[in-house]
DNA sequence: ATTAATTTTTAGACTTGCCTAAATATATTT
DNA sequence: AAATATATTTAGGCAAGTCTAAAAATTAAT
């Protein structure tokens, strides 16, 4: 069994082995979890005596096959706490991530089972973030930063890169939803910012938007 | 705003406080908690500086009217979160208790008044016990023991003494299920026992079953 | 290839919440 | 009312998790 904190580092891990390709640094799993890089290194002492990272002095840490199954299941509820929250409580997609980081941790297989069954075996939460399955795998779609497409090009909202009330509350302000299809009518040189169609609108995005925002092709 | 210990001590004594007429000891609270009364006396000098009890050394303590408001805060949540259970993830009255004292924790209003809402306003958990309002009001509803019927009175079981998860499935195998009619046909003197009409059937009841099943006669 | 800069670890301290053992206060007997 | 028993508090210590400051290792720069 974990504790809260044990729990919140492997989740910081297992975020963290997702964009990088060797060991993660102390300082980085620091820097994710606000904290100081001591505090760190004690945790991950912790940590690999129970053997979910592999750790070597000043060389990084990464997960076990058990660490990563076990930051899965954390991300696995998370997620679809989200759901819930969304599609039964009405919380809005810029609402979720404060109480699924508390209802993260509530140990129950029953009830995480339980919940799955009643929001129908969902297989994204709200941002488009793939749930691992009970085995801790996931379904990887493909999708492209909405910066990457070219003029004339089309495409459909799938997810987004930040999860930032901000940035959400932008989005609805601005009527960009997931499932939206897109059109790049204009791919603006200087300042890279795109005009684009959604729906029947046209909208100026700036490039800082269009790298925040993830589109599958069409 | 309250630790987890601090809200398990909140609730602790709150539930005390409701069989008791004088201020409540610290050995009472050490018993409820399944702790030492030392760590009790630790604790109580924190919970008096936030003004949630009052409390004078060697004479108990007592919830503030803000301690009452926040210990039955814990307790709406608990019963809501165990009416979610049963009602949305179907588990059983005997299953939900080790859930909801997780769930109990989680802090966010707008939560607690949206699930408020997916249950419908519900006024009593699972076994009977009733949910106090936004305000930390309960509706106490009249009921008795069924230990206290007398010959030929009836009655509907409207809640339990005991949740023990032995307890509420051995009501379950006789198929005792709050909202069921109850009449007493024999009340034997020598042990006790009862002799029930429930449903179409006919029960012999110890009783020590009798003194854990609430009725509300009729 | 040394030196300098950066990163990481260690050492020591602090807080929370708990414990045991001892001291003190209250309650109960006689 | 004194003596005994019980309840409560205090004192000191421990583990988890964090911090700051110093030491050690690694990486980068000259």
């Amino acid at each position: 069994m974990f504790t809260l904190s044990e729990e919140n580092y492997l989740k910081a891990i297992y975020h963290l082995e997702l964009v990088a390709n060797s060991g993660i640094s102390t300082n980085a799993i620091a820097n994710q979890l606000e904290t100081k890089a001591s505090s760190v290194s004690d945790m991950i002492k912790k940590l690999s005596d129970k053997e979910v990272v592999i750790y070597k002095k000043y060389k990084g840490v990464t997960l076990t096959n058990l660490g990563k199954k076990v930051a899965a299941n954390i991300v696995r509820k998370h997620r679809l706490w989200e759901v819930f929250l969304v599609e039964k409580l009405n919380f809005s997609w810029d609402e979720v991530h404060d109480v699924a980081e508390q209802l993260e941790h509530i140990k129950s297989p029953k009830l995480i089972n339980q919940l799955d069954a009643l929001l129908g075996f969902p297989t994204q939460d709200p941002h488009g973030d793939p749930i691992p399955d009970k085995e801790g795998n996931i379904n990887v779609i493909e999708k492209s930063l909405l910066s990457t497409l070219n003029k004339n090009e089309s495409a459909v909202c799938v997810g987004v890169n930040d999860s930032s009330s901000d940035f959400l509350q932008f989005l609805d302000k601005k009527g960009i939803t997931l499932g939206k299809k897109i059109v790049v009518l204009e791919k603006e040189e200087f300042d890279n910012s795109l005009l684009i169609k959604i729906g029947t609108e046209q909208l100026s995005i700036s490039n800082k938007i269009a790298n925040n925002l993830y589109v599958q092709r069409k």
